[in-house]
DNA sequence: CTGAAAGCGCTTACAG
DNA sequence: CTGAAAGCGCTTACAG
């Protein structure tokens, strides 16, 4: 299925064969004749220019509700040299915030006639730039939504920008101007994480962070070392950690923690990702939570609250995020003002693995 | 961002504005100039029509690599009357499924042109058939995937043959000839969920099944009650119950079962995201896994071996069915003879869920 | 095996 | 505010 090195002229795929009876779908020239106006003036009514006249346009649209008539998205697309795709761009490692992403991007083009594509990519592979400039020059999607890390690789704005294509980035820090920019606060998330830790009285704390590639991960960090400065406590080097988000870096640097000296009495994991793989070490160490260990992750993402005991965690409203970045698209199209800067701001959200630690 | 009813004429998107420097793409009558040839000879070579004669073929060949040529995906789309769209079409409650069956439509697509669209739906919805309807017959998808319980839905394969719209089902039946099918025996997973936990001494089994909607969910009951029924056990009616495969489902109706009477000492879930319901509804009354109650999944999604203790669970090769699917939809077109039934059988994967039950 | 003409269903300049 | 002509980049009959 997958030949790494195509031949010249595949990455095609075979033309269908003729299939049989045709159906007459209702076309532009249809609504143009029966509404007795020239196809040009219904691609306006269409295109929602302000250059037809109130009666005219009402004509045109009862007769496009008459008809039924919606129209082709393959010849738009060619005409305009633009295709109505969604292109979500993604090499997140947590399955569920790419879930909840998506679902956000589906709500946000709910009633549009977009649709949402998935974009997974590899920022390591060698041709990750180059499959990305394949789909954007070959597809010219109408726009693209790009979570971090990806929303991070100026190698890739570049790109998007050289071909003019419409992106909105999602990141930790406004990276770009406010029409293409979904920021989230992170740093203010950890720090209530940190300052939660802290009033319950910890003093060993450990951080497990994400891969230095994503700049969550520093300003997760950042913003963990600052709550705990407002408690007079200071992170130990020798407990921060660095994981790559996924499950299985968190129960790895959770095991160092658990065996290695100065054993900490709560974890913040830089997602729930790890958050979980911490759960699983502290768990299999025989160890109970919170009694032995305090866990705390960061988004919110479903799996915090099915694991037991529920996990306090930092939301993020990845969901709303992603039908925010959809509004932007749409914004940048129809030359919307976006007034203020879209920022998120995460929220501790406290449930049952954090508690005072032991006295001993 | 959601109109619920949009005026008409709606439900598209205003055009692009014009933009800036225009890029000269290179375009099959480059080819054809270059190659001296005419552009359908060209699109001959695209296309992989055998009447080409083999030296022509290798010049136009050479030329595209040159070039760097690959065709307009919309202009082929206008003229070919079908999108290079796979959609996958689901009402899934599994986020995890949906996810891992995505990545394998992801892998089955690797190296063509086409992309994967996401078209989530809801089979209670009023328009859940004219929405579908409408992406047919506007996008003219080049394929749909159809897990359940979609694809047990006969008014969408009649929809979709009534368009000549190109799917493949995934059921735990053969419910359409073989080149459109993929099977998985679900009952015989279930069967060995039953044998290892009658294996185990449990006499006193739960089941909770998935909705009465999905097929699966009747083959997961029946599979069960057999596998069983050669331990010469019988599934008390009183401990059978319906969920909805959902987390939610699961904690609502491991309650029943934990504070009803006849308490059993094993529940066979019928998917991972109610076992996980159950696990929560065990902990919360603060009885331990599998001491006080052996819990066995359905899927193998990934959170299965990351809740603690991990999970028994059978496996369905989901990313590996996702593949199939594709593999299924290239071959109608490609014309090439599907010579077997696609057939998938789930496994019982062993954790450490299940335990003989406590003797008391 | 190969090609010239017409067409897929829209939109873009350009006039008026 | 409206329209006739040309074009987007391919493919489909139809000839030869």
């Amino acid at each position: 299925m997958s030949d790494k090195q195509p031949p010249p002229g595949s990455g095609t795929v075979p033309a269908p064969a003729k299939r049989g009876r045709e159906r007459q779908r209702v076309t532009i020239n249809d609504v143009a004749r029966i509404a007795n106006v020239s196809k040009k003036t219904v691609s306006r009514v269409i295109n929602e220019s302000a250059l037809v006249r109130p009666d005219t346009r009402a004509k045109v649209e009862a007769v496009i509700r008459d008809l039924g008539f919606s129209p082709d998205p393959q010849a738009r697309a060619l005409a305009l040299r633009r295709s109505f795709l969604i292109g979500l761009v993604y090499d997140n490692p947590s399955p569920q915030y790419v879930v909840n992403m998506q679902r956000g991007i589906l709500d946000g083009i709910e009633g549009s006639s977009l649709q949402l594509v998935l974009r997974p990519c590899d920022r390591t592979a060698p041709d990750y730039i180059d499959r990305l400039k394949e789909f954007v020059t070959r597809h010219k999607p109408f726009g693209l939504v790009l979570p971090p890390s990806i929303s991070e690789d100026e190698d890739v704005i570049e790109l998007l920008r050289a071909h003019d294509c419409t992106y909105v980035r999602i990141a930790s820090a406004a990276l770009d101007q406010r029409d293409r920019m979904i920021t989230t606060q992170d740093d203010e998330g950890a720090a209530q994480a940190a300052r939660h830790l802290a009033a319950l009285g910890h003093k060993r704390v450990a951080h497990i962070s994400g891969p230095s590639m994503f700049r969550s991960a520093h300003a997760r960090l950042a913003g963990f070392k600052n709550g705990l400065k407002e408690f007079g406590l200071d992170l130990d080097p020798g407990l921060t950690l660095t994981g790559s988000y996924t499950f299985e870096s968190g129960v790895r640097c959770a095991e160092k923690l658990l065996y290695g000296p100065n054993r900490p009495t709560a974890v913040f994991a830089g997602n729930d990702e790890m958050a979980i793989g911490v759960y699983q070490a502290v768990r299999r160490a025989g160890q109970r939570i919170p009694e032995d260990m305090s866990i705390v992750g960061y988004d919110d993402t479903p799996i915090a609250s099915r694991v037991w005991p529920p996990m306090t965690t930092v939301r993020l409203p990845i969901r709303d995020m992603g039908a925010a970045a959809v509004k932007l698209v749409l914004d940048q199209y129809s030359g919307a003002a976006t007034e203020t800067d879209v920022t998120f701001h995460p929220e501790i959200v406290v449930r049952e693995s954090t508690a005072p630690p032991r006295a001993d």
